[in-house]
DNA sequence: TTATACGTTTAAAACTTTTTAAACGACAGG
DNA sequence: CCTGTCGTTTAAAAAGTTTTAAACGTATAA
């Protein structure tokens, strides 16, 4: 291969190393991407591993919840015992899972204590009225109310699917 | 204070820590953020230390980044040198600040990265055009594509302010 | 001047996460 | 049956991060 090539794939997989690290991910699960990105041929696991400088064990943590999280797919070549990855290519499809799989849960959680707590407000008998439960009452409302236009606005976003997001961009949705 | 307010705020500053460490912050962040969300009053730094129980450095060090990123505002009282904070309670500014101080970076940091490789294979001698070469191009300006458009609609969330953002909610973006 | 109350810095300790190497079980081909 | 090749699990090592305690500098007040 082309050695400007090589140099290339391999910034484009630390780059994306990089990114994933930061975006809450592993560093690895970001290189597993980016090689699999730039790579026309699937990848058996070991390959992978060879090809990363990894441990097997380590390729095989991380491509499980990549999987899981739609980030690549998986699949078996007759004839031939090894699990091939591919990198999935519609990025949509990608925030979607993420969004989905790891993101909302988390938000959801958080939010629950919020409700929660306002229910535990909400049966203080009166003497317990205080200005502080109103002040709390006041503050937590304020929280539910953006929580909840945060996670209409994630539906609008989930629900959009590719053509819809490149017309939405072309009618500027800056100008909204 | 009420037994069980005391509980809320303690559950609420236990959660907003969960929250923030998932939301790639540390802990203590969440934490005094949820503590001073339920405090009507500012506090000192030194009272934050002491009321979540960590040392005074870990809280000095964390209010520097939460202030920069517009999580909480510091001011001062007259005849008074403590340095006193109180949370940002506009949540669009928060989200704002984070989006722009934080994640803007490290995703044009990223993008620049494919940009380069681009210029790069754009630069390749006519005997090095190979397949491979091709096959990289098509990849990298799809992600391009991709990066583009959602730096565009970060664009336009960034301009909504929070009269827009109800109303846009009223609206249903959901069908848009 | 001395003592005290601040916030910051620092180096080390504690803790968490990531990574590895090696053991393992399954399975295919001889 | 062996034997070698897979992917997974595991326990331990390595690396990274968070947290602390203590030292420090500055300012205020006695």
């Amino acid at each position: 291969m082309e050695d400007e090539l090589l140099k290339i794939k391999e910034d484009i997989i630390q780059g994306l190393g990089r990114f994933s690290a930061f975006a809450g991910f592993n560093k690895i699960t970001g290189q597993i991407y980016g090689l699999l990105y730039l790579n026309r041929e699937p990848l058996a696991l070991g390959q992978i591993a060879e090809q990363l400088d990894v441990s097997k064990g380590n390729v095989s943590l991380n491509v499980r919840i990549m999987e899981r999280w739609g980030l690549i797919r998986r699949f078996n070549k007759r004839g031939d015992r090894r699990d091939y990855y591919e990198a999935e290519t519609d990025f949509w499809k990608v925030i979607r899972g993420i969004l989905t799989e790891r993101d909302k849960k988390e938000v959801e959680y958080t939010m629950d204590s919020v409700t929660d707590s306002l229910a535990a407000i909400g049966k203080l008998d009166a003497a317990a009225q205080t200005d502080e439960a109103v002040f709390y009452k006041e503050r937590l409302e304020h929280m539910q109310e953006f929580g909840d236009t945060i996670a209409e606005m994630s539906r609008a976003f989930l629900a959009l699917d590719n053509f819809r997001v490149s017309s939405l961009s072309r009618l500027g949705l800056g100008r909204v």
